[in-house]
DNA sequence: TTGTACGCGTTATCAC
DNA sequence: GTGATAACGCGTACAA
């Protein structure tokens, strides 16, 4: 069936192509739902000719008054720049779409403000459901922020509370099992590197696995605005140095892939990439390092299927009107050493 | 003033707070659209009061209904994956946030099926305006997808056509520059690396200035769904023992940053980083293959003021009814060879 | 200064 | 099978 929708700016409404048809609006309503059951085959065929002319598509605005529902998912990313949100993202998205919602993203921008903007807006529209990655870290202030009754899944935070649904990585064990693998390794001396560690659930989580098997791990804190200055390379260096004095290996732990980038160059011009006392490991979602370092260990999440499972229950939850069972509130996606 | 909100499910209307405020659902409307100008102070207290008591927010489905407004902004970006798009629509974001509009981000997956569907929601629902960067690079199709009315700006493609306000790069003339650039070095031979060039109006721009300057540039076409295979690094490789026997040096061209950093590992094994005949040029927004090879010339395009300039010109015509001017209808921000 | 009443475009409950 | 018509929640003349 060609289109023929002229080019004039009208947008027509039910009632319009009621008449044009010569039927009422509620025969049309019927129609665009696909309530055919009780309709002869004739004005079924007269309104397809018409909607077809006319180019008619529904008001959502109107239908979402109308239904309270609309189909419509947010999602909330933290920050887009980061391979983590975009790839979590993708997953919801597609799992969405196979169960007829359509994903919307909104991005924080690592801005708690922004998140606070994003979540007023998306209590005044909507929304059948939330999917958010947290830039606040306390479950009693995010309460506040989201209206009642949205069905909402946390993903990559540990809120420690049932009362919603989680999907998260499992960063303390992952982390410490990776010390422990370079701690077997003879590594004595680790050296974390990170953004603020402190308020960040996954960074805590992360920090406190590999205290656990280095107690006396030091920190080297990145400004996220300023990732590059020579400062911190510095720094890193003089450890190393301080270290070989004293014989001892250093493991250089970064806890995003992207501190890891920033780094690479220093430690290439300086020959540290296969130096037999430096190991450098990292959580690291992309192929990029693994590339640029083949013979490392690196902790790789799974984003994607983050995403996906946080999808496929808020889906369940929206379509099937299922309660979140509290035994099974929280789901762990591990990551992997590889 | 401290928002007492109860903790109840219940929603309340406009209505249910007139009843509770002892005024009409007129004086509420006007009190929160800030019509204070013909109001008792009594009365605006009384319901300010009511109003933090009861937790209330304005549905904006409903006035979006009565309206026909949302200050909602759609920005289609073809794929959150590149950096290009997430931080265009940074860009135009912040901008439309300082005029009171909402960017909301759509991602297209670089599939156009998914362009289709992301279009034919925006076409239902309520925005004020759109700002994409389309997959499809037909204006005739293009314009089939887009409701009659809708705002619309094209950021980074040229759609060739006086209907639409493009923010676009000089695709063209920055690689003739930069070709020229490398010619002038002596570089008598340039591989282009690249994705499908056919079809996307910014490769094919980029290809064409190189080629007024190396007509018979090679080219290695990059499958998306496999970017490492070792193929591709064979036949470069290749490429340079056959100059190399020649004599001649050898300028390999990325078209876009991710390829060169899916390279880099096979040039830094080979030695091929700091070799007098082999000179590595790309487009590249992120500081990353800057900070890898600090020598290098390297396109830097401003994706950021692209999305805010975008957002500044379709703010103007939501917010002051400004008709587009044909004139001006195409915005070129260059991107800089550094 | 405030209230009444209608419209926005749909859906859904009755009737017929 | 189909048609009136009352919601849905808000904005806005027009009155008062």
């Amino acid at each position: 069936m060609v289109n023929n929708r002229n080019n004039s700016e009208h947008v027509f409404t039910i009632k319009e192509v009621a008449q044009l048809a010569g039927v009422s609006s509620a025969t049309i309503s019927r129609f665009i739902n696909g309530k055919m059951n009780r309709m002869s085959k004739e004005t079924a065929a007269k309104i397809a000719d018409i909607i077809d002319q006319t180019g008619f598509v529904v008001n959502a605005t109107a239908r979402q008054l109308s239904t309270h529902n609309s189909q419509l998912v947010a999602v909330v990313a933290a920050d887009i720049d980061d391979y983590f949100s975009t790839e979590f993202f993708k997953g919801a998205s597609s799992v969405l779409e196979q169960n007829q919602l359509t994903a919307i993203l909104f991005d924080s921008n690592s801005d708690k403000k922004r998140e606070l903007t994003n979540l007023k807006i998306i209590n005044h529209q909507v929304f059948d459901g939330l999917i958010i990655q947290p830039l606040i870290n306390e479950q009693s202030e995010l309460r506040q922020e989201i209206r009642q009754g949205l069905k909402t899944i946390i993903v990559d935070r540990d809120l420690h509370t049932q009362d919603w649904t989680m999907v998260t990585t499992n960063n303390y064990s992952i982390s410490q099992q990776t010390a422990a693998y370079f701690r077997q390794q003879q590594f004595d001396d680790c050296i974390v590197i990170s953004e603020a560690v402190t308020g960040t659930s996954t960074r805590e989580d992360r920090s406190a696995g590999i205290r656990t098997v280095f107690p006396n791990a030091s920190l080297i804190e990145i400004d996220n605005s300023r990732p590059f200055i020579k400062e911190n390379e510095k720094k890193a260096l003089a450890m190393i140095e301080k270290n070989r004095a004293a014989k001892r290996k250093t493991l250089f732990f970064f806890l995003k892939e992207r501190l890891l980038l920033a780094f690479f160059p220093t430690f290439m011009h300086h020959d540290l990439l296969s130096a037999p006392d430096i190991a450098i490991t990292a959580f690291s979602d992309t192929a990029i390092v693994k590339r640029l370092l083949p013979d490392s260990k690196l902790i790789k999440q799974d984003p994607f299927l983050m995403g996906a499972t946080a999808a496929e229950i808020l889906a369940d939850r929206i379509n099937n009107q299922q309660t979140p069972n509290i035994s099974s509130n929280q789901i762990v996606i591990p990551a992997k050493l590889q």
